[in-house]
RNA sequence: GGAGAGGUGCCGGAGUGGUCGAACGGGUCGGUCUCGAAAACCGAAGUACGGGCAACUGUACCGUGGGUUCGAAUCCCACCCUCUCCGCCA
């Protein structure tokens, strides 16, 4: 959400802000609100103000046997004249709020211009795109053939785009996860949190999810979400809260199930688990200061980029553009793994800096050490890493000739020193 | 699910429909005292949104949202949450 005070003092600014982002101008429709709102709210309250001295003359003068009919009169006029500044006060800031919390964060300058991923930057890539001796197939392929992947039952039971993983499949998903969490908690200073996968409307909305994005998300029979991150319970540890600033920055990881309805993906990457409804994440959290969260961006993404470096995968960091940037992130990379089956670039990562546009949605703030007042904090997140994607790298990347698929060495152990499938 | 109790400031805890933004205690910060500290004493301190160049000032906030009233922390209604007992249950 955006400061309306910022909007307030530079309007051009923020247009062309949103301009970046390919969106039309909408200060002037904004501060139209807040005016009438102030205006109203001025007003109303200087009624109240007189309203609330009557009412103590009133009580005054009953005490001492007094007459208060003229001033009970008064009184009652000034009621019905602020419900109607009232009523306008309030209908200018719902408007206002309606019409800021469907626009996307403030990009950082240093975000490359574009309007698709066409235009995104690769930044630099680790390992070399490999080249096999045969022709490499697609994770479905791999795991069919095993009889380790079975998309017929998962059909059956749940629908599309679900999968049922069995043996050492399922296992090598549990180990990637187990881990990735062991990795982040251990060596790069996250505390795992075990957290719930419904949440409710005030946190959605907090992490930008709501309004805009209701469609995208599946909804309980009681009105609480299921979460398509991890992202949304562990940012939301900040919601309605003041942290001492010796506390931050708190960071946090969580491997949970996500949930996505994939409304508006009908048809793309229909086969294979590549796109699922349910996937497994681990998700990294930062809540930081305004001060910090630049540097813990680039370590947040290096955290998740020593994942892929130790499954032995052959990755790269991409730097999204304006018009691929989403709505809550000021600026985000992307890491991409390279899947030989699929002979392309998939997105396994995505690191983000909110800054405190979640912050603000959530009214989660800090206690600086010095100076006055408390502070919005700055809050990150970023994907360390996705899991079901992790297992389709790792499959399609060690595979051999006759289908079956080696076990990364950091994996071995996990599988009870397992170092091949099939 | 049934029955009951309760939600007040950083914490504990008062609060009669009318000078209550809220007693009192603790904690915090500043000061006095001290070689220094403790104790004691004195003082300060909430959040949000308006108005004002500013000093300052107005309004709102006692779980949330409505209502009654000239006036609500206090009365009424709904909802949320916490606790106790019973039932059910992984």
């Amino acid at each position: 959400m955006h400061d309306i005070r910022a909007v307030r003092a530079d309007p051009a600014a923020f247009d062309a802000a949103l301009a970046r982002r390919g969106i039309a101008p909408a200060s002037a429709a904004i501060l139209a609100r807040d005016e009438a709102r102030r205006t109203a709210q001025t007003a109303q309250q200087e009624k109240q103000a007189r309203r609330n001295a009557i009412a103590k003359e009133i009580g005054m003068a009953k005490r001492q046997g007094g007459d208060t009919a003229a001033l009970e009169a008064e009184a009652i006029a000034l009621r019905d004249e602020m419900a109607a500044l009232e009523t306008t006060a309030a209908e200018a800031e719902r408007e206002q709020t309606a019409l800021l919390e469907v626009l996307p964060n403030t990009l950082d300058p240093e975000v490359p211009d574009g309007a698709d991923e066409t235009a995104n930057v690769v930044l630099h890539q680790h390992g070399e795109i490999p080249s096999l001796a045969f022709q490499p197939k697609q994770h479905f392929e791999l795991g069919e053939a095993l009889g380790l992947m079975d998309f017929a039952t998962a059909t059956k039971i749940a629908g599309a785009r679900f999968t049922v993983l069995k043996g050492a499949l399922a296992q090598l998903e549990r180990a990637l996860g187990q881990w990735m969490l062991a990795l982040h908690t251990e060596e790069h200073g996250y505390t795992e949190a075990s957290v719930p996968l419904l949440v409710n409307d005030a946190v959605a909305y907090g992490t930008d999810k709501l309004p805009k994005f209701a469609d995208d998300l599946f909804r309980t029979t009681d009105g609480r979400w299921l979460i398509p991150t991890a992202e949304v319970p562990l940012t939301g540890f900040a919601m309605d809260t003041i942290i001492p600033e010796a506390d931050l920055p708190m960071r946090l990881t969580a491997l949970t199930p996500c949930f996505r309805s994939e409304a508006g993906s009908a048809g793309r990457d229909t086969r294979g688990m590549l796109r699922q409804h349910q996937f497994w994440k681990v998700e990294m959290v930062t809540i930081t200061t305004p001060e910090q969260s630049v540097e813990e961006h680039e370590r947040m993404t290096r955290c998740a980029e020593r994942v892929l470096t130790d499954l032995g995968l052959t990755w790269r960091r991409v730097f999204l553009c304006a018009g691929d940037t989403g709505f809550g992130a000021a600026r985000t990379y992307d890491l991409e793994v390279w899947l030989p089956g699929q002979q392309a670039w998939r997105e396994i990562s995505s690191c983000s800096n909110t800054r405190d546009f979640q912050a603000r949605r959530m009214n989660g703030r800090f206690k600086p050490k010095e100076g006055k007042g408390n502070v919005f904090l700055h809050t990150l997140n970023g994907s360390g890493v996705a899991v079901g994607r992790a297992l389709i790298a790792v499959m399609e990347t060690y595979q051999n000739e006759d289908g079956s698929i080696r076990i990364p060495a950091v994996l071995q152990p996990i599988m009870g020193g397992r170092e091949k499938i099939g």
